[in-house]
DNA sequence: GATTATGTTGACCGATACGGTCAGCGGAGG
DNA sequence: CCTCCGCTGACCGTATCGGTCAACATAATC
């Protein structure tokens, strides 16, 4: 790719990536064609192919950018830490949410470029991620204390049930088009708060 | 469109919907190509175009019938019926799940046939939705009864996890390709009765 | 003001894919 | 043998695709 990418101002850099995430996220590798891409970000078709040779190096530089920024803010928010359940699920999804406001369309490619079929990519995005999962691996949840919880809960289901109704909610929010990030975030924070109330011990015994 | 379709064997019939929710589940309207569900029913290009006259009328018609078996299997599986809470969201998930097995694609076909932008269909599209909303509206859950939850929980609040931890597990597995429904329907009855040990007055007594 | 370097585009190319048509194949029934 | 009918491959005109290129605009350099 064209270096000449990265010393244009961060702003356009923005723009063309956020546009690829856009058409890249609603239909496969072979159906998004870099036109759509180009007029989505403002910019002609013969620009976008000034900064990347072909579609394809565009499209392994957007899965690879969304890899990259994913792990650095995650690292940046602390959501690597060593924290008790709730403010390391809390953490993770302030990330999440966070990253979203700059790159409204990156869950959605990310999944859909991991889950991708096409043979002139799919070969090179299991590859890398594998190599991001050999990188970033093994970094577990701290041990939780079962006494901080209502007596006899199971805790796997329980924490599989807060991750299921976090994707639920993030998934219904993106299926409207217009997908409002505050909104998203003041539910989510509604849904911890009645998590502690319901499944903490102590908070349990302030009712 | 031509009423030979419905003379088909019924096999057959379903083939070419299931193909249909397929491809149109897959990408928007404009870039589902007429060949690839064709393709994806074993058929002809030219025998589709000779059941349906052109591609607006297959997906009018898919939308039909979707929304049609939606309802017919709804009021068949009992879930307009009063019932108690768990119960009418069990028998809710259970003919979705029920649906899912007959048309793995329907849902998602369903949630973006409704939020299609093509201005080919999407008037149509919204018409009709209008219509079946105000034939199938009101059909409310029972008042429940506070009594029989945790003391001092936010019963709205419950049901709104209760209901994004469901589709949040529907979405999981959707984004795998290979949809095992056996699997989440298991899960889903896991849910629920982790639900009822939890929020279930009389239950969480029995710990 | 002339020249050069840099950022950007519209027009264009060959190839392919699209929605839709049609003549005709092959087998079953008369 | 003929006729009907389900079904297909080949085809048509057009649109769109990935990718190229000459040229325009703008600003810096001399």
């Amino acid at each position: 790719m064209n270096p000449k990418f990265y010393s244009l101002p961060e702003e356009k850099q923005q723009q063309i990536i956020r546009a690829g995430f856009r058409v890249f996220s609603q239909s496969s590798y072979r159906k998004s064609p870099m036109s759509e891409i180009a007029a989505a970000a403002g910019i002609s078709k013969s620009l976008l192919f000034h900064y990347f040779q072909n579609k394809k190096e565009l499209y392994l530089f957007l899965w690879d950018t969304c890899a990259r920024i994913t792990v650095e803010e995650m690292e940046k928010g602390g959501a690597y830490d060593q924290h008790d359940l709730f403010s390391s699920m809390d953490s993770g999804m302030q990330v999440k949410l966070r990253l979203m406001r700059k790159y409204p369309d990156i869950g959605v490619f990310a999944v859909r470029a991991f889950y991708e079929k096409d043979p002139e990519v799919s070969s090179d995005i299991q590859k890398s991620m594998g190599q991001y999962l050999a990188v970033h691996a093994g970094k577990k949840l701290k041990e939780i204390d079962p006494n901080d919880f209502i007596p006899g809960i199971d805790l796997e289901m329980m924490y599989r049930e807060m991750y299921l109704a976090s994707e639920g909610c993030l998934w219904e929010y993106l299926q409207r088009g217009s997908l409002d990030i505050d909104a998203m975030q003041k539910e989510f924070e509604e849904l911890v708060e009645f998590w502690k109330k319901v499944y903490l011990r102590r908070e349990r015994e302030d009712i």
